[in-house]
DNA sequence: ACGCATTAGTTAGCAAAACTAACTATACTG
DNA sequence: CAGTATAGTTAGTTTTGCTAACTAATGCGT
């Protein structure tokens, strides 16, 4: 009985979304495409285990690594968090001796983080851990596929750093 | 004093994560760059409003009308997430009027979600909102990028949906 | 040099989203 | 008909995130 199915209404030809706004349909299907295809797969990622850390944490320690020794400002910015998120995920990983946190001495406002040894260890493992779904789910895509995926990931940075606006 | 700044460890060309493993070091720096930047990207659009309903509940709106009406079971399936989880989201939905939750009768273990007419104009509204962050962004990409993003969102998709294993 | 605005970070309190474990109710099976 | 399996709910906890309000340090203008 398909009387009761009346068709999704996510047709996105029907977009009404105002004249002046983004209009195009075809954006407009691809963006909601996208937007589903990231929650869906971000919530898989989170169900995979990190070795002891909690994704949030998992990520800031990634983030100390990668930009350096930031400021606490400055990780939660690049992690799109705000500061007092960052505090609570900082300290706990401050608590469990991965970081620390070392005023700077020219700007006694601000901290500095920095990987300890055993931060940088736990970062090894933790890395080759949660990649370990998505690296063999991408073992298992064509080559081809696995090349796109590449470009794929380019333009999904390009738009996650873009600037609100 | 680039002494205490001893480059990034995420270099994947040391990736010792075991003989038979998925042990391709370009593999794992895709997967841990792919990983990243959906997380990055799902807190992006986590941010952003969507008229009234919450991210979770939004999304099960649309799981509703794009599943036909399914039971709350599947649903959470596709929705990667637990039963009792869905329960919580469901019921939210169901008291805004958005849903109705109807007892299967040849099961009766089983409740059939079905939208309201509420709940399909809600669905509307809500998804042109969502999407409107990340349309913008698109809007803001060469031609030429938004075509090949349409490609590898297909991409996307299959990687979530393939099965664990 | 003193007061005022700005900036960095923290604290406190709250809400959303997810989980597991344990329960109820229904359906199936031998 | 007893026992097992399935669908969903309830209860309680954890993680993640927010805003508002605070402290501390800096910098600026008179």
């Amino acid at each position: 009985m398909t009387s009761t199915l009346p068709a999704p209404i996510d047709d996105p030809t029907g977009a009404a979304v105002g004249p002046e706004g983004v209009g195009d349909p075809a954006e407009a299907e691809l963006a909601s495409r996208l937007r589903l295809a990231v929650t869906r797969l971000h919530r898989r990622l989170r169900q995979h285990a990190t070795g002891g850390l909690t994704p949030s944490q998992a990520s800031a320690l990634a983030g100390v690594d990668r930009l350096g020794s930031p400021t606490l400002g400055a990780l939660a910015a690049r992690e799109s968090v705000q500061p007092p998120t960052m505090t609570k995920v900082v300290g706990a990983l401050e608590d469990r001796g991965l970081v620390t946190r070392v005023t700077d001495p020219d700007d006694r406002r601000m901290a500095r983080l920095t990987l300890t040894p055993a931060g940088a260890e736990t970062l090894r493992q933790s890395r080759s851990m949660r990649t370990a779904f998505l690296a063999d789910r991408l073992h298992r895509l064509e080559p081809g596929d696995r090349a796109a995926l590449a470009d794929l990931t380019d333009l999904l940075e390009r738009l996650v750093d873009m600037d609100d606006g």
